[in-house]
DNA sequence: ATAGCATTGTTGCATTTGCAACACTTTACA
DNA sequence: TGTAAAGTGTTGCAAATGCAACAATGCTAT
């Protein structure tokens, strides 16, 4: 995963930390994390555990949007969350680190040479989340959940450099990513299986085409 | 629009570019602008024009995954498009500028006092688009198409400010956009209005509720 | 070890949706 | 201004999908 600290000392962390006027947080599990910031432009950067973003629909459904983890990165400048239907909750004890956009390219910063590094990881952060995103529209807008199903398989497959590999999520999960009922999910896969397009064995899958 | 260039000068627009040894290209209509490219990371500006990023399908399908526009922002950085199943091609008379992950942190730009604004514009223009495909995803995620069309009605009356907006798009893109299939999309919003949720009139709408 | 919880598998059924095919209207442009 | 292309509206039908309900299995923490 990238890192935003890349390339940095621990040192140079902290003295970044404190010119950026940083703010990290501890939250326990099953909190809304949104309900006590302000509405500036920030960035957070989840520095362990893990947060779903979740949808509440006009009729009080509650649909899961997305789930992330150490490492990743969210807030007002990636996410819309000035609306009052998206609540984020973690799922775990979580300690979140905020920067304030505007502190960014503060004039106390640019003095230092490690900032340069430290801008290169945002750049290089930002844009694999956009890749992410990028990747799951690419799934979210087959058609049909075998297809859905496939490209989730096939972009397995290409990451590990085989036709055979191990879920990295449970099913229950890749339905929720895909965003297709999972029981319906499992009655398609039986399909596949059936028609000869995959083997399965728990969580490894073998494409067989 | 968020533009890579605001609060700087032509002049320095101008310098910016050459120390970025950045490459400007323009295609005609029809292109694929991914052929001839190098596969080294790199950040594409849509300087005017527009262009759609294809997945093509096992079978041959072609689904039209994201249509971007002048202002926008895509390439290796933000989109795995190391993969030959991804193809973009230019709608119209299409004007590109290429900047190289690594130049965007060389050695002769950082000299320049206006290289933070810069560096501030790519990094709002990062986030704006991770927003737009974040959104995206919010609609996307929705289980049905009734959701999917409300979701997308909510957002635009939220932007506007009022409960009549004008769409900004045709219906056949919107379709596109949701990922539904365009006539089961009519269909869905005759059933809309027979209900009275919402009224429109070409392309005004007016939510009822 | 075992109670409790999460995950997985399965199936019937109603509903939603995509698809195909067509007519009609609007827009673009040569 | 006329013609082609794009967009819109409609409908029947088959297929895909969500939903609900349940059993079975696996996992985890005390």
């Amino acid at each position: 995963m990238t890192n935003l600290f890349a390339n940095l000392s621990d040192k140079e962390i902290k003295k970044l930390m404190q010119i950026l006027k940083s703010n990290t947080i501890t939250y326990r599990k099953n909190i809304n994390i949104l309900s006590n910031r302000t509405r500036d432009d920030y960035i957070a950067i989840i520095d362990s555990g893990s947060i779903q973003i979740i949808f509440n629909d006009y009729n009080g459904n509650k649909t899961v949007i997305e789930e992330l983890s150490a490492g990743e990165i969210f807030g007002s400048l990636t996410y819309s969350l000035n609306n009052d239907e998206i609540t984020c909750i973690t799922k775990e004890e979580t300690q979140i680190t905020y920067i304030e956009y505007n502190q960014i390219t503060n004039d106390e910063i640019i003095k230092n040479d490690f900032y340069i590094i430290f801008i290169k990881n945002l750049i290089k952060l930002l844009s694999d989340q956009l890749n992410i995103s990028n990747q799951r529209i690419e799934l979210l807008t087959m058609r049909t959940t075998r297809d859905k199903i496939l490209g989730y398989f096939n972009h397995q497959s290409t990451i590990k450099g085989g036709k055979t590999f191990i879920m990295p999520i449970t099913f229950t999960e890749l339905a929720s990513y895909l965003s297709v009922d999972r029981s319906s999910m499992t009655r398609e896969i039986g399909y596949l299986k059936d028609e000869g397009f995959i083997k399965t064995n728990g969580k490894k899958i073998t494409l067989l085409y």
